[in-house]
DNA sequence: CTGAAAGCGCTTACAG
DNA sequence: CTGAAAGCGCTTACAG
């Protein structure tokens, strides 16, 4: 230790008062009534030993630190779920609450609240609504994140839904034969799963036959490749639905090295209304989610669960969910 | 408390040994010699009550928790960001540390030491190198990356470099006039800064005029101003080095609105190699920058300060800047 | 209005 | 080979 740390008694010595009586101070402890004086020789002391109070110590004695434990599935963390971080982070420190990112790393839910005893989970689709269950008694407030539906969850990302705009949108466009551009990122199947089902359900409910699904990797020529494969059957698609704009750009770049052009040949709709959506050329029409919407509702609940009858809006569950039109199709 | 705590003296007791046991068994403390009945023992029982220490208790008792905090700074994180933070929480937590994640938020690091003891520190351009050496005689490593040299910090991320490769492949190709896309976000302005003075170092060498420096927003209609701006001068730009992939999606949407088609008329280089880079019309040339290398290597430098004379390799200090030559050049 | 004391759950010298 | 005891730095009833 080259510098020993520095406790409340040193600014109790300090202030020449009791530990106790810096604890009440710096915390504000209600029902303690203590001199001006005092209280300002308390602050003065914390101050010139630049005081910092051990959140080891203060979780051990409180059973809980003021930390917010964001729970992160083990999967590369893509563009939406950094959005999602960063409001429900805004939200939950403008509260006064230390947010903690960390990947759920195969460990269980239990064993991450025993050992680090957070005030709150928000669980990033980490884990599975057992284990959530099995957890419900432990008094931590858990609040996360589902992709369609689910209880135990709080905030719904309603992935069904963006994938019924993109097919209402092609078929409201005319197009009878749909066609799904899959990602081979195998950490999208989750996600694509609930997208590809809204598609399905669009086409059904219009009669249209089931879309083919084509894998499209993110390189032009093997995404011409798979362009080609869907446009030489017998009854060719005129409408795609990527899983999401990187896959929506695959499949522009593949349809330039065929000499197509969207949306004459084929149209194309992308997910998510990437800052770059819009600069491709053409432009790509996409379906946004308000991702930011999803971190302040996560921070919310949390704040809900965290300190009830503060009179916080209850948020919405659901973040809006809009097509944005631009020149693919 | 809905569940009471399982604590390693309910261990005890199951196992009819003492706390201490029970300690030494689970942290396989060395000299001490445990039969190998006890040490059964006090594992089943530890087991059948799925006992977890309190990282708080341990903390406060060792004077440090086996956790790495990575400090990021108070800016949206980035695609680079997001690299760095995986692979260098893959090295960590493959040698059994566990990785917390937070945001600066404004304070300091001796507080944020003080208030959560983690074993170490990483930081990700968080704090300036003022902050950095006073808090060297604290006894917790800190590893960070600094963007042009600086001392305090052990990865470099060189973005004179980055400029530089840029600079010399137009030169290389018989540009004598350069440009220089800039981004319009604020949080751009540390990065910038260096590129730019890259892009500069490489014009005075070559005797070429100072790079004229336009501002390119994100949008079509915008960035085509800009582009007409740099071509209509007395000695019109013919290359451009953009901030990054994205600044030069722009500059070829602004062209492609102004009947410009790259590299003819304007050759375009940009920074990072997105995966949408291969994928533009035409694929951008970009300079990439290893970046899951700088994350593995900072993994590596704080585990050979946390474990000297383990025999770990030591990390390379920069990360390869390559360029790759596509369409826009 | 203020202080002495217990105890949160661990680890680790120290005795036996 | 194993256990009793101290103490990490706090907070919070409880006395005064």
């Amino acid at each position: 230790m080259a510098v020993p740390r520095v406790t409340a008694r040193d600014v109790a010595r300090r202030a020449g008062v009791s530990q106790s009586t810096v604890s009440y101070v710096l915390n504000n402890t209600a029902g303690q009534t203590i001199s001006a004086a005092t209280r300002a020789r308390v602050q003065e002391a914390a101050e010139a030993l630049s005081y910092t109070p051990s959140a080891a110590a203060r979780a051990l004695r409180a059973g809980t630190s003021d930390t917010v434990l964001v729970v992160l599935a083990d999967v590369p963390v893509g563009v939406a779920a950094v959005t999602i971080m960063g409001t429900l982070g805004a939200t939950l420190r403008a509260h006064g609450y230390v947010v903690a990112y960390q990947r759920r790393d195969g460990r269980h839910l239990a064993e991450m609240l025993q050992s680090s005893t957070p005030v709150a989970v928000v669980d990033l689709g980490a884990f599975t609504a057992a284990e959530l269950a099995s957890a419900a008694d432990l008094d931590v407030p858990v609040v996360g994140v589902s992709l369609d539906g689910g209880d135990s969850h709080l905030m719904r990302v309603p992935q069904r839904t963006i994938g019924r705009r993109q097919a209402e949108h092609l078929v409201a466009r005319g197009h009878r034969r749909l066609a799904y551009a899959a990602s081979t990122d195998p950490s999208a199947a989750g996600l694509m799963q609930g997208r590809l089902a809204g598609v399905r359900a669009v086409c059904a409910e219009h009669a249209l036959p089931d879309p083919v699904v084509v894998d499209v990797p993110l390189h032009a020529d093997a995404a011409a490749r798979s362009v080609s494969r869907l446009r030489n059957r017998a009854a060719a698609a005129t409408g795609v639905c990527a899983y999401d704009d990187e896959v929506a750009f695959a499949v522009l770049a593949g349809m330039r090295l065929e000499q197509l052009t969207a949306p004459r040949d084929l149209a194309v709709v992308g997910v998510d209304d990437v800052p770059l959506a819009r600069l491709a050329s053409p432009a790509i029409t996409t379906v946004g989610v308000q991702t930011s919407a999803v971190g302040a509702g996560l921070g919310r609940h949390v704040l809900n669960r965290l300190q009830p009858g503060a009179g916080l809006a209850e948020p919405d569950d659901e973040p809006s969910v809009t097509l944005v039109v631009r020149a693919t199709t």
